[in-house]
DNA sequence: GGGTACATGTAATCAGTTACATGATTTA
DNA sequence: TAAATCATGTAACTGATTACATGTACCC
């Protein structure tokens, strides 16, 4: 039996990154990955980051799948422009309307070197939160100047949900490593303490 | 030059993983993979989630490059035990003093949906903020419930530190599905709202 | 018109995941 | 003693990362 070739597509997995990319190009319209990867530079990228070589092999996996098209340029730097098409669309909203089940997965070194602290001096603990502390409040000086930016633009409305989650999180770990901070030796006496 | 085998070390790429290993080796003492699967399990897996067969394989790549040592059972299941060596421990402590740098991941495929918002309908965006309020508050009530079991035990101060820091992660989580709740479009006028 | 930053990729490697399999222990 | 659950792994695969390379546009 003869099957015309082309018109095979691979059967390839769906990871958060493939939805990332499909919801980029049915939102944006299409785009290089040069363009995916500014687009996420200052949005999900704060929160979800991967070399931008992904952002280029990604689109071609999806792109033998079906889920986009595939268009090159033929003059100057010959881009390949992805476009998604209707397969990359109702695969995109069957899991937009999906229950998300997995939960959240927050990934902190300062957490878990805190975690060890057993194993550490006090005066390490301390750094670390002073360290975590600072950055911490960095970054949610950062989301403060984009939301001033954002807030007026129309249509951006869930860019900015988004980046409101990003400051609903710093705010917290603010407030954590100021806990550290306050008592880093958790209640624990000291040989110093005990003077 | 004739080189003997045994005392060649592979040299290995140290990852967050690795630490983890390495940590609770060093604060545990000799283990099996499948004691550290406990260990983890109801502590920071709740926050950096692997599946088990990474705690038989990393500790393996471990141990053949010097930072561990293995040891395997003549009897039974013939299990393999790890103990970390000084090379371990001294990277260990290395990694622990030294700043952190890479900020946190945030993996939430909730909120990846969120910001594709103006893809989906608005009672799309309800469902999924109703979700994920419900989530987060469940999870946040089982951090409650474990604080009281570990609270008074003795030497768990960093374990309860980081099961604060999921408190303090979830209360956000469940203040921020809030926002959206109270105002899911984000205050664009639909068309029923004109009426 | 030479340097620098921006832009676009390829190739090789490997960490992490999925799928599979089986042994040991407890319970009904 | 059969079934279920707990415990311990192996092997294959592939998504993600690292390292490398080169082209294009802009600016001084």
């Amino acid at each position: 039996m003869k099957e015309r070739k082309g018109l095979m597509k691979e059967a390839i997995h769906l990871t958060p990154t493939s939805y990332l990319v499909l919801g980029l190009l049915a939102s944006r319209g299409p785009s290089t990955s040069y363009d995916l990867e500014q687009a996420v530079s200052h949005s999900l990228g704060y929160f979800w980051s991967f070399p931008h070589t992904q952002l280029y092999s990604e689109p071609s996996r999806l792109a033998a799948a079906g889920f986009l098209e595939e268009l090159r340029e033929n003059t100057g730097r010959r881009r390949r422009i992805y476009t998604i098409t209707n397969t990359g669309k109702s695969a995109l909203s069957a899991w937009l309307t999906e229950p998300t089940g997995e939960p959240t997965e927050v990934r902190d070194l300062g957490l878990l070197k805190l975690f060890f602290g057993g194993l550490a001096q006090i005066s390490d603990i301390v750094a670390l939160a002073q360290e975590q502390e600072h950055l911490h409040r960095q970054r949610l000086a950062q989301y403060e100047e984009l939301e001033a930016d954002i807030a007026d633009e129309q249509g951006a409305t869930y860019e900015l949900a988004t980046l409101q989650m990003g400051m609903y999180f710093e705010r917290a770990m603010v407030a954590f490593w100021n806990s550290i901070l306050e008592d880093p030796s958790g209640g624990k006496r000291t040989l110093q303490d005990k003077k």
